[in-house]
DNA sequence: GTGAGTGCAAATGCTTTGCAGACGT
DNA sequence: ACGTCTGCAAAGCATTTGCACTCAC
């Protein structure tokens, strides 16, 4: 099959990396790439599933789960459950950050891993626990929802 | 049913909080409360079940289930799940505290919550996020992990 | 006595797996 | 051509739900 055609806007960097470590290239594993590319946040399996299958209607959310699970045994994807018993993956990019994940309106904000730096420091000294600066989750409650908690009370 | 039977262990003040509550004391729900009280730490629904089952083997997990989603609704007890898909529960007690999940060894550490108040304060004058203080899950690399590494690299 | 609570069994939803066939190398 | 990867269908697993019965109040 023909890579131009159906990679157009993948990083040729994402097939060489793929090659590199001997995997195959398939159609089906670059249209994962450029799904997960194309949601710069995080994203369900079925969520990857309807929008691959708009360009490559017989993929199959097997198949979907078994790139998922590759790409992220070479390190290129990140996988977070938010506590919802559903997992969001994204890929791995240059800026590590964090999720702010609202327990009222499950929205998901990013945080820049620059914020938690002392974070990690206290506890790696307090606790001797490294705690991985790629995929944390907090959970809480947004600005939004406190605004509309703090109306309800009046 | 005769409560002091089945409740010799429980907290009266539980026996106390569900009546306040308005639900009834059922000696499944005493059982729930038991087992949690008996693992300090977190347990899974699975577990409860298998303990409770010991002295109560009627007892089921549909039940369980209904009876910690009820327990979580009057805030006695905090559902965490540590990215594996399974849910773990525990008691609300009086200090707030956190988990600290290894990646390598599935080990659970606390973190007291006094140690993230900084991380609690950067967070809300940051991102107007109020991050919650009873639950949060991070993740990483425990100690003994972390030298296991090590000697491996080596 | 009444309705909240329970047990049972079946259903749900996400994810994984077995296997035969397809395709990247 | 070889062996990896895919699609399909079925299984797994934690959790939820419908319903008739039971028991705490």
């Amino acid at each position: 099959m023909d890579d131009n055609m159906l990679q157009p806007h993948t990083e040729p960097s994402y097939v060489e990396r793929l090659r590199r470590q001997g995997v195959r290239v398939t159609p089906q594993r670059l249209i994962v790439l450029e799904a997960l590319a194309a949601h710069s946040g995080h994203i369900t399996a079925d969520e990857i599933l309807r929008w691959a299958a708009l360009r490559y209607p017989a993929i199959n959310l097997a198949t979907i789960y078994r790139t998922l699970e590759m790409l992220i045994s070479i390190g290129l994807v990140a996988q977070s459950d938010f506590g919802s018993g559903i997992s969001y993956f994204e890929l791995v990019g240059e800026a590590p950050h964090h999720h702010l994940v609202c327990e009222h309106c499950h929205a998901v904000l990013e945080v820049d891993d620059k914020a938690l730096q002392p974070l990690h420091e206290s506890i790696l000294h307090g606790y001797g626990f490294a705690t991985n600066s790629r995929h944390l989750a907090l959970f809480g409650c947004c600005q939004a929802c406190l605004a509309a908690l703090e109306q309800s009370v009046r």
